[in-house]
DNA sequence: TGACATTGATTTGATGTCAAACTATAATAA
DNA sequence: TTATTATAGTTTGACATCAAATCAATGTCA
């Protein structure tokens, strides 16, 4: 029996188990150490090989500045990428990977992020998968209406 | 147009809003600097008035034991609740509400928790509120199958 | 009964995270 | 042009969280 009230618990137990996944994941591909959070920084950095400032990062994955600063430090010092200064706006530090950096790009997405997806909607019709993500886009909209 | 491929992100954000909707409200009643965490205990706590030891705690809300020992000891300089030693076990703390923390339950049940719930489900019908548990169900048992 | 294993909880150390303060650069207005 | 405001990042301090180590008490088995 399914009680509705029990919704955010659930969505909360989600993400964790999700986090869980991403970063044993990581760990058996030799990228010890990292958070789920580094993995959005990796992707976010495939898609724009020739660098994004930090102010896209942290919009993109939805953290904090400082929080931003403190991960691409872990990942310079990991060298899956390196900062380097912005020649129009010498306020802005750009960050693009190295490549070392780009060579996990397989293993995060082709491996991690669809092996999680794969499990995440085991048995699910394509009818539900679409179903539950407009009902989450839903919710997602209600609770940022405060 | 919703891309099923977001939902991880998707339920992380939700379950960050969820969160930021619970921290800020704690706020505005006074309950100054408490996690969600914490909100997890007290509710715990309203429905056991006699007590209960530590380690009910760790795994009714899902955390380790190391973080339950610093929650429940914020919550105890606070003064919301109070440890004493089990009779029967003396390896075993208790934990119980003080009045002070029996007094929160009001804000925490009836305001913040149906608030949550309230915004949560704007605009859905009974049979989508079941539909969405059920099927969220089913992911948190598919990522837990590992 | 005594050794070993198990269990309950705390301590310690590391880290992701945020908020606030701060620095530096750029943009705007007077 | 100078003063004010805004923007980009970093630093600092606090804290939730976890894992591993530790300690204490209970359980078990020979």
């Amino acid at each position: 029996m399914s009680n509705t009230n029990a919704i955010i618990s659930l969505i909360g137990n989600i993400h964790n188990s999700a986090n869980k996944l991403i970063v044993e994941n990581l760990k058996q591909h030799n990228l010890v150490g990292l958070a789920p959070s580094h993995g959005d920084i990796l992707i976010l950095l495939y898609n724009h090989i020739d660098g994004v400032p930090m102010n896209k990062i942290n919009t993109t994955i939805n953290k904090d500045k400082s929080t931003v600063t403190a991960l691409v430090n872990k990942l310079e010092k990991m060298q899956l990428l390196e900062k380097f200064k912005n020649e129009t706006d010498s306020r802005s530090t750009m960050v693009k990977l190295t490549q070392k950096g780009l060579d996990t790009k397989p293993i995060v997405i082709d491996e991690i992020s669809t092996k999680l997806l794969n499990t995440t909607y085991k048995n699910f019709t394509n009818e539900e998968k679409k179903l539950i993500c407009n009902l989450l886009e839903k919710i997602s909209t209600n609770l940022q209406s405060l």
